[in-house]
DNA sequence: ATAGTCACATGAGTCAGGCTCATTATTAAT
DNA sequence: ATTAATAATGAGCCTGACTCATGTGACTAT
């Protein structure tokens, strides 16, 4: 049957590419070595050029598969009822769970993203995953729950570069998540919320008196330095 | 004289990591050849085996100069006497910027990381980089317009890690310089300022604005002191 | 069954490029 | 000027990604 024939070249690139994702991971990019990835997944070291053209693209197809993976288990983490800020919260303890496990593997991305002249591609995948913020939050301006003159991509940013440079100083650091993180980001998207006319007016006022101090201050230390 | 030739030697390691910044710029850390880089420096290829142990340890050289030079601009783009809230805005309007205008070597930088078996390293110079954002928020802080119970690596990690996304954003869609990331980065740290609870019947913006007042009489008590 | 066809698999061999080291050149010291 | 020490050179070595001539098993037609 061909079905069947389908099925075994299928099971031999899962192979392959949980082979090279773990080698990638224990060796980094530069350490990992063909014969051992073609070792491990039991077939020889020619057979995998005949799924991947080159080492780059073997590479370039574990991360994603790394990424497509992610959005999945992101969407699972999400409570389909639930509000746009605990959808966020949720989000975010997903993904810096994930970084902080598969700590390894978001590294190698960057690697990924090279290629020979090109500048900065970027893998499907993580535009996929990266989607799944969006919508929480296009959903949220929505509702009217947030901000819409400030640019989804400036929140993302907010968001995802938060997440991922606290997950490097906790990984170096050899501590584990973080739960006060998460309460620190979304305490800042709480800035990005729709304020209310009369708090937004009282707002106003004691940032203007505290601009004005200011203003005063930064004459008087000038002058005396 | 000794001088003369430890100047000389002095001279020919800058030629080499000038020349080794930009073909590492230009063709990536893949793509640069050894020979290259030798060629443009006018050495010998074995001769950079003299100043460097191998590949991996010219780029470290080459990151590691890039930075140091980055934190020199940092402080020089401060204003001395500004206060706390308008040097951050500096710092960011400078880091932005560099992040863009070298974006090439930026990216490669996560390169000078990697090393086998060793799980993220840190560079000595970025480490002095990230200092600079530190001290000018712990004196923030020490002026108590920055919250305590905030640990400083996450304010940093929102500032550099935002910055970060934002400029691989702005890169890749070929955009410019946007201000209005850094408008709403500021806006976000505000919420990271002085929140304390209200003390004895003092709203948090009546504390706010004793503070700035005690601020401002200590300056004018140092000057007619 | 059997032969024929074709897609898939193999691993010894090729080659690029990082790195070494025996040799040569330059500088410093006496 | 001589010698010792230090610096520079580049032909060749060696590792490891990638190729390709050859092999093998699966499916089809007769």
């Amino acid at each position: 049957m061909s079905t069947t024939q389908r099925q075994r070249l299928e099971v031999r690139e899962e192979t392959l590419l949980v082979a090279a994702t773990a080698v990638f991971a224990e060796s980094g990019v530069d350490g990992a070595r063909m014969a051992e990835i073609a070792r491990r997944a039991d077939i020889a070291e020619g057979t995998i050029y005949l799924y991947h053209k080159n080492k780059q693209e073997l590479l370039e197809a574990v991360v994603d598969r790394f990424w497509r993976e992610l959005t999945r288990g992101a969407l699972a983490a999400l409570s389909p009822h639930g509000t746009v800020m605990q959808q966020l919260k949720e989000l975010a303890d997903y993904h810096l769970h994930s970084l902080i496990d598969d700590f390894k593997i978001v590294e190698i991305t960057s690697r990924a993203r090279e290629r020979q002249g090109e500048t900065g591609r970027q893998l499907p995948q993580i535009r996929e995953y990266v989607r799944v913020f969006d919508a929480i939050l296009e959903r949220g301006i929505g509702l009217q729950q947030f901000d819409a003159s400030i640019p989804v991509w400036q929140m993302r940013d907010v968001f995802y570069g938060t997440l991922e440079h606290s997950a490097r100083t906790l990984v170096l650091r050899n501590q584990a998540f973080d739960a006060s993180v998460i309460d620190n980001l979304l305490l800042l998207f709480e800035r990005f919320r729709q304020t209310t006319p009369e708090v937004a007016g009282q707002t106003k006022t004691e940032t203007s008196i505290m601009d004005a101090l200011a203003r005063i201050e930064s004459h008087l230390t000038k002058k005396s330095g």
